[in-house]
RNA sequence: CGCGGGAUGGAGCAGUUGGUAGCUCGUCGGGCUCAUAACCCGAAGGUCGAAGGUUCAAGUCCUUCUCCCGCAACCA
């Protein structure tokens, strides 16, 4: 019998720094899938990875010193390592550097220009002379460089783009006709929106940077990110050199799981290319939420960011993934808080599950010698008992056929409860105080044996090393975990029970949260420390606590400038006469300031900062010969200076009087 | 009218194709002592953001509105 193919994915994550709780996040999903799927008795193919090429790598190994391939050779290092801690199965780990997968995308490249999808034309966008990089109208801030903070200008470079533009009517074909495809349904209706309105064609290649895969036959290009992180899903599986094997076998993949920032490029730009392939595309794009943190995103810079692995080595694997698959609802954003886990954790595992296991082995021991009896006779309660244990699996696999990890949980659960109840309901401490009624006294122990015997095995997806400590105590640890022994009652008999440890040891919430602040508190100076070393020139010391999304870039320095280009700045002391907020701009603040004689206007974005009434009175560094401009019908004459952590702004002040000139 | 998401008992959330509103925690009361001060039972508590509409029937479909949250715009 040849098992049935199931091939998934996370996505390639960006080697940019650190991965955080919400890579972790994904990667768990991916992985308690693998390993149901491979219960179940599907033949497995669980990648992940990493996409190592691109500007911000080459930047980042540029100022620490080492070449970008030392660089992420560095830091995939340490994803690997967070990815062996929390035991993750994946078959295949591909990085966007090894020499079989650049190879194969530039095999794509070639295919994809023979048919004539990929023609060379001009990239238009704003550049930044020094830092040698383009950046979209939107990336660029104000006309200036996100990086450096310096003007960008309208430059065009040679490139090779993409025909995206030409498989518009297949992308709406597809969204249309196959509700599958993405989920949740929400996103499907924000794509098919996204395509109706027209697509552009994709730039797919770069020539102001050079780490990445060199464009065949025209080596000054490189291929451009999504070119290149995306075939990925292909290149793994051998695509398109050899596609007698893996490919063949795995090829379309069953599930793309990613989040939910990047569902566009997997379920637009992806499709595209592998309908220019002529390949079958993926059979479904799973877009998840994001865990938040109360009060916004994670930021490392702020230092709230969590550490899986300071969370690990606290609760163990087991527990932090029970508790991101049990929390939170695929699809949707949730919020992570120190407490809701800890609580979910001793509710769950410890309470219902842990002193279970505990319960249970203890009386088979006192009242069996430690050896689980053979089946007796039913009465009353335990068909249902047997039913609810025996019917748990098929729930599970609806649920998880829906990616309803919390669902699925939650069902293993309810015969988790049931069993307690059973223990209550049974009340073997009374059936053991007479001995006429031994026989029902060895029925309940056997059937709560049983039904621990299931839940171990429901469990094994997602708690393996739990499910083994359960099975170890039960006396079983020998045998094969088969998920179809889910199905039947009655096949203990005679096997010795052992006490262990506690499975799950009841925490004391108070004092773990009392720790973890602590930890916190010492990450967020850490974090301070960091900053301060980077603005004392250590740039590079700062960098390792970098972060892959929403992180403030680092900042170099800028370019040297002439004393005469200094001399022309005219720096002041002003005094804050009134601030209000901007009537038509949410970020804008409004100042009147008064600089010796001279009061005047002067707009700032720093609403999100500042409560206009605080900054009243405040005497503060003005760069005061700044051109005017109008910034949403009122005009700006002249700047207020701050400093700025990038999450936290300060004013500049002085106890100088306002008018006074500073040099 | 920039795009999108959300609004369900005190808190956090589930609610598949429309058919008596569920779960966990918390609260109150009770039971039990095998167990990790754990377990079990019962109760209180919701006009499912507001108003209309479709329907025999709507948290679930349609319209309008209010309020939150992302992203976008404004950040001299």
């Amino acid at each position: 019998m040849t098992k049935k193919p199931y091939y998934i994915t996370t996505p390639i994550y960006y080697p940019s720094s650190n991965l955080h709780i919400g890579h972790t996040y994904c990667t768990v999903m991916a992985d308690a899938m693998a390993r149901f799927k491979r219960l179940e008795g599907y033949d497995v193919r669980f990648l992940t990875g990493t996409d190592e090429h691109g500007q911000k790598i080459q930047k980042l190994a540029d100022a620490k010193g080492v070449t970008p391939q030392a660089y992420v050779d560095e830091v995939v290092d340490g994803i690997k390592k967070l990815w062996a801690t929390m035991e993750i199965s994946y078959d295949d780990f591909i990085r966007t550097t090894e020499d079989r997968h650049v190879r194969r995308v530039q095999e794509i490249f070639k295919k994809m220009y023979a048919k004539g999808d990929i023609y060379k034309g001009e990239y238009e966008g704003l550049y930044c002379t020094p830092c040698e990089a383009f950046w979209t109208e939107t990336q660029a801030v104000d006309g200036k460089c996100p990086d450096c903070g310096r003007p960008v200008e309208k430059a065009k470079e040679e490139a090779y783009f993409f025909k995206l533009s030409k498989y518009q009517d297949r992308l709406i074909d597809l969204f249309e006709n196959n509700p599958e495809f993405l989920q949740p349904e929400s996103r499907r209706n924000e794509m098919l929106a996204f395509v109706k309105q027209g697509l552009d064609d994709l730039c797919i290649s770069r020539t102001s940077f050079d780490w990445g895969v060199p464009v065949p036959g025209d080596e000054k290009h490189v291929i451009y990110v999504w070119l290149d992180a995306l075939s990925n899903y292909a290149t793994a599986l051998g695509y398109p050199e050899k596609m007698d094997d893996l490919y063949a076998k795995y090829w379309p993949a069953d599930v793309h799981l990613v989040g939910k920032e990047i569902v566009r490029f997997h379920t637009v730009i992806w499709p595209a290319m592998l309908m220019s392939l002529d390949a079958p595309l993926p059979k479904q794009v799973l877009g998840h939420g994001w865990i938040l943190l109360e009060g916004g995103k994670m930021s490392k810079s702020r230092g709230n960011c969590v550490d899986p692995v300071k969370l690990i080595d606290r609760y163990g694997v087991d527990a932090l993934k029970y508790f991101l698959l049990r929390e939170y609802t695929f699809g949707q954003d949730g919020v992570f808080t120190n407490e809701v886990m800890l609580n979910r954790m001793n509710y769950d595992l410890a309470n219902d599950l842990g002193n279970l296991v505990s319960r249970t082995v203890s009386m088979i021991e006192k009242y069996d010698g430690g050896i689980v009896p053979a089946a007796g006779t039913d009465e009353g309660t335990d068909a249902e008992l047997k039913a609810i244990c025996t019917g748990a699996a098929e729930k599970v696999s609806a649920y998880m056929d829906k990616f309803s990890f919390s669902q699925a949980l939650e069902e293993i659960w309810v015969a988790i409860r049931r069993t307690n109840k059973y223990i209550d309901e049974t009340m073997p401490w009374a059936l053991a105080k007479d001995p006429e009624k031994k026989d029902r006294l060895d029925t309940v122990m056997h059937n709560l044996a049983e039904a621990l015997r299931i839940v171990s095995i429901l469990i094994y997806p997602f708690m393996h090393s739990t499910s083994e400590k359960m099975r170890e105590q039960l006396g079983i640890a020998d045998q094969e975990i088969r998920w179809e022994d889910t199905f039947v009652f009655d096949v203990l008999n005679g096997n010795t029970v052992k006490k262990g440890d506690a499975i799950f040891p009841r925490m004391d919430v108070e004092k773990e949260l009392a720790a973890l602040e602590e930890m916190q508190k010492a990450q967020m100076e850490e974090a301070a420390k960091m900053a301060a070393a980077a603005e004392g020139g250590a740039a590079e010391e700062a960098k390792e606590e970098g972060e892959a999304e929403g992180d403030a870039p680092e900042i170099p320095y800028k370019d040297f400038i002439e004393f005469d280009d200094f001399e022309k700045i005219d720096f002041r002391v002003g005094k804050i006469l009134s601030a209000e907020k901007h009537p038509k701009a949410d970020k804008l603040l409004v100042f009147q300031v008064k600089i010796g004689k001279d009061t005047r206007q002067i707009i700032s974005g720093v609403a999100e900062h500042f409560k206009p009434e605080d900054c009243v009175g405040k005497k503060v560094l003005v760069v005061a010969n700044l051109k005017p401009r109008k910034l949403r019908g009122l005009e700006s004459h002249g700047m207020l200076m701050f400093a700025d952590n990038g999450d936290r702004m300060e004013f500049m002040t002085t106890i100088a009087r306002d008018g006074e000139v500073v040099c």
